[in-house]
DNA sequence: CTGAAAGCGCTTACAG
DNA sequence: CTGAAAGCGCTTACAG
């Protein structure tokens, strides 16, 4: 049926044991046989049996790529850089989707283990244990999750959540709220923590913390109402669907944004730039993580990993019309801080 | 280092050909040896080596996936039903994304082809030769694109293009315009056919097509001016950005819908109800179409292929708030028809 | 129902 | 630089 290494050999009048040099390891052989070799291989239209081979060497020649959800945008775009990298080094991608259930993700990757030469995890729901567990039994790299003594690529939540803060500084807003995402999102609980970490470098500031909502868009028209009822000039969003769905509640109840309430969001997704006004967002090159961490699984598998911390992607605040200078307050009120607190 | 058959067979005592048939062809098996078989390899944790099995079988228990582009949701959400139904069936599935480059889709689709059992190809971009020619070297099933003689899975373009239109035609438009797609996509000739068809179902209807725009937000920017121009009241958009993108010019212009135009996309993508008016569109169920399309492809590796028609997923027209009755004309004239034409 | 043997297609020490 | 041989882990006729 399909052509092997014997068919070659035969023809080209060497050994099985020559062709398979010839093609796997071309310095090891003569410059003339080696041509010959690879021009009737060529010939034949001969493909490597990737079975017997990787049977042999001992490697498979794949990656494994585990996402919550291949339907999310947000996981696509990773898997693009992930599947283009690995491609450019020669290695095949299987991919699984764990349909957002923890309980099968452990299980959905050890079964991936099995083809692949290392798996790399998107935003890994499990616990840290359960992580550490499966590290240890298999090359493994995290994207957007961190856990200790496990290779992890992430973005810096914390210093873009700054960024956005400052940013909503600047424009002059003391009454600041975060409507936040799911309780056990990672990506979160940094939010929250720099949220936090911004009431003791601005003082001065009114932080108000309006809860955990549903990523998704109805998850900020149910923020929209107590971001209202708090009486901040500017609200930042755990996500752009979020933001959107808030500002769309915002408008509903007759205010402006920006002119009554400032609104960003998080990730830079397509539909930030088609809502009027146009979002104040962060991008995170989600691309360019895909292709770091296979950087880093390769690292790994050629036995020397990278150090887990570090490995951060930058980001970028896109400053767009949602956000804009804060309302004056009724109340007049010095702009300058007078209040007393820690790191004078 | 990994347990295999030979340390199961040592263990419980028996052949490594019984270990084998225990784990693979239980029915060929005593029953009392089958279960110490079955357990000592679980006691063991045993995985079985896949690159000697399918070595052996001949097989190798994937499929190949084939995507444009892994970040269009579109694709993800075929994506995704291909991944569920993939693993259901005991199958792993390979990914590779061609980034809409026509020239490597046949050499991508050719490499993933050695290591899988068939192929799914995703909107294929290449001419009907070249896939004919694909379609000969391996199993291989297309979506969403139809090729003589090749097994494919599709929506009914014409069909759901014809339920827009009498949408329209319900609500009193008369004249009505189509702004289309890339010239090279399949679905987008489809319509224009259908567009076609309509004119002759309804003799007294005023088409006009637009043109050729980028299947993105700002080609219906560019359509707006023109569907201004052209005088329709309705006009049916490629797809749902194309129709975001043309109803945000038609504002911007002033002009309100569906006051003034009604606007009506395809493909139900999650921006359709986040935009105001929210737009009516056709949801084509992608994920259901991802699952077919397996089933279609394990069909024809177990020699039993479907035949080539009537593999149809259903799809469904949303009706929104951006098309409403059509806007009185201003010269009056009769709504029934006067003009002749084909098709009495 | 079970075992011994051959073989899947390739790679890789081992000699020469 | 090249060839003969063994072996990767599993499956599958072939005998019994």
């Amino acid at each position: 049926m399909a052509v092997t290494v014997r068919d070659i050999a035969r023809i080209a009048g060497v050994s099985v044991s020559t062709v398979s040099r010839a093609l796997s390891s071309p310095g090891m052989v003569n410059a003339a046989t080696r041509a010959r070799v690879q021009e009737t291989a060529r010939k034949l239209g001969y493909a490597p049996n990737l079975n017997a081979r990787n049977l042999t060497s001992g490697r498979s020649g794949a990656i494994g790529l585990v996402v919550p959800d291949l339907e999310n945008p947000f996981f696509g775009s990773m898997a693009k850089g992930v599947q283009a990298r690995a491609r450019a080094a020669g290695y095949a991608v299987f991919i699984a989707d764990t349909e957002e259930d923890v309980s099968v993700e452990g299980e959905i990757i050890r079964g991936l283990s099995r083809q692949v030469d290392g798996v790399i995890v998107c935003s890994a729901r499990g616990t840290d244990a359960s992580i550490q567990q499966l590290s240890q039994e298999m090359p493994l790299v995290l994207v957007n999750r961190r856990v200790p003594d496990v290779s992890s690529i992430t973005f810096d939540h914390a210093a873009s959540f700054q960024s956005v803060m400052g940013h909503l500084v600047a424009l002059g807003h003391h009454r600041i709220a975060y409507a936040g995402g799911p309780q056990t999102s990672w990506s979160n609980s940094q939010r929250v923590q720099a949220f936090a970490a911004s009431g003791q470098e601005f003082p001065e500031l009114d932080l108000v913390e309006l809860g955990n909502f549903q990523p998704v868009f109805t998850g900020g028209v149910h923020a929209g109402d107590l971001a209202i009822a708090s009486g901040a000039t500017a609200v930042i969003a755990f996500n752009d669907l979020v933001a959107v769905g808030l500002m769309d509640r915002l408008k509903q109840r007759g205010l402006s944004v920006p002119g009554d309430i400032s609104i960003a969001g998080f990730d830079n997704v397509p539909i930030s730039m088609l809502v009027r006004p146009t979002l104040t967002t962060v991008d995170f090159p989600r691309v360019q993580m895909g292709r770091t961490s296979v950087d880093a699984l390769l690292e790994a598998l050629r036995g020397t990993p990278r150090t887990t911390e570090g490995n951060e992607i930058p980001f970028e605040l896109v400053v767009r019309e949602s956000t804009g200078v804060a309302k004056p307050r009724s109340a007049a009120s010095p702009s300058s801080t007078t209040a007393s607190a820690l790191g004078g």
